[in-house]
DNA sequence: ACCTGAACACCGTTCAAGT
DNA sequence: ACCTGAACACCGTTCAAGT
């Protein structure tokens, strides 16, 4: 059956999820849809827009509402979800300031300031923690159990 | 002349500065330096160890001091300076939370949790200047004049 | 519309060998 | 100590051609 965009998506972010970013590659993404590297193209334009579909993915899920703080958790979760996903988000066209989709959804329900400081924050410390953990799982670190309340804290220093 | 350590750290860093990381290969750093591809490897164990110590380099002449905002500023300069310099720095092992040095480094003139918090947020928000400037420069998106006032709002809010 | 096959211009890394 | 030359196993992307 003949694979259409979403489930180009859907197997990228397989690949992400089971080799990581640097192991991602269009090769990869067709041999897991069956089919060959050069079928991807067309149904997308290059990797960059590739990656950005699936920043916009993970992100999709994430229910924004008044509350900032839970509402950072649930982005932090969503992106912890899959391997490397902070990173795919922060390093995406998606997350272009003024323009991230959540960026504006949040100032909605706040400050537009406190909207983008943080979500800066919950993206760089989400980052930070996958590449601790990614440090960890490997033995370079030994893997630090405070970084949930870490999370927290920044956040209550930034909603003080 | 033989090249040292240094040499090759400041032809990578000339080299990203020049093309962007995209195109910061150990094959341009090479014929940067006028020497084979393999010769680095006398130099540099892999491509992340060389891309460890360029952050290092960009963050080294960053002086750290109890003006939270002002060495804030200070940073922000530092890897606007050279470019995708915040993305190196925010991808690379030098920035693991809880052993970067500037982290440690600031952590001394204030709470640890502001300490990180403002971390993240300052190397966040350059990160994205710089995804931001780059978009700009190839005419993707016009250029937003507000950024550094941006920053220094976000700052504002988590050092209130 | 969706895909194949073949090609192009690249990558990072290893390793024996040179000086 | 520092480097060359050659090789290996990969990349992203293009493009004519097939169904």
């Amino acid at each position: 059956m003949a694979n259409s965009l979403d489930d180009v998506v859907s197997g990228a972010l397989r690949v992400l999820d089971a080799y990581g970013l640097e192991y991602c590659t269009m090769r990869r993404v067709a041999g897991e849809l069956g089919v060959q590297p050069s079928a991807l193209y067309h149904h997308v334009a290059d990797k960059q827009t590739l990656l950005g579909l699936m920043a916009d993915r993970v992100v999709a899920p994430v229910e924004v509402d008044a509350d900032l703080a839970a509402t950072s958790q649930r982005l932090r979760t969503a992106m912890l979800a899959v391997r490397d996903g902070a990173e795919v988000v922060a390093t995406t066209a998606a997350f272009r300031l003024g323009q991230f989709a959540l960026e504006t959804a949040l100032a909605d329900h706040s400050d537009r300031d406190v909207a983008r400081t943080l979500l800066l924050y919950v993206v760089g410390h989400t980052q930070a923690t996958q590449l601790h953990r990614q440090a960890a799982a490997v033995g370079i670190v030994e893997a630090d159990p405070d970084l949930d309340a870490s999370f927290e804290r920044g956040l209550a220093i930034i909603l003080r």
